[in-house]
DNA sequence: TTTTGATATCAATAATATTTCATATGAAAA
DNA sequence: TTTTCATATGAAATATTATTGATATCAAAA
């Protein structure tokens, strides 16, 4: 028998994107507020290139968003996403994560 | 400059548990109690290796548990996890998800 | 006490994701 | 307009994870 991966890829996708400490760790920052990506790198001390990369996940994901000011780039969680009036915690669509 | 992989590593490894579609379903199956392996696999369409190794991950994570019931073995969530009286819900301990 | 049914494990391979490194781009400052 | 600052991108190298296939285990039934 075979006929593998079934149901749900697209939540599995979304939860993907958050499964990296990395990652969990931007959209935790920005659940404080929109933040430039030097500001970030402060706190989380990694290559340039390689926060580059992870920001591009989530960019991809849907997760955040970006915008150019100045010479920096400002980063914010993603409208739908943010839920942070409800406390710590976002919306990835299928389903909502909370850490509290 | 390198000194990558930062905080909070034990959150993103248990949302990378989930972050897989076959054992989302899994979990969400045992949302609605516990299940024979063959049970699962009946919704599941799995090799029985496959549903095997990814239960074993589950597993290990602390995610569920296994019972052995005569020949067969009976999984449901772990108690702490098992969050299915608030709704659709699983608790990571760092985190909570919720479907619905 | 062998066979069968249900599940688990192990070793190999295949598929994906992360990290690094070099280089490119856009915007302001000199 | 060149240099510098902040960020992004592409390609290659690594690392991690998933899948397959063969075999082992454990319990009940024959």
């Amino acid at each position: 028998m075979s006929k593998n991966k079934p149901q749900n890829p697209a939540c599995a996708d979304k939860l993907k994107t958050l499964a990296d400490s990395t990652r969990l760790a931007v959209l935790e920052i920005l659940m404080e507020g929109p933040k430039h990506v030097t500001d970030l790198n402060t706190v989380l001390g990694l290559d340039q290139s390689l926060l580059s990369h992870h920001l591009k996940v989530l960019r991809d994901a849907g997760l955040v968003k970006a915008v150019r000011d100045g010479k920096a780039v400002l980063y914010s969680l993603a409208p739908g996403v943010d839920l942070s009036q409800t406390g710590k915690s976002i919306n990835l669509g299928c389903c909502q994560l909370n850490f509290d």
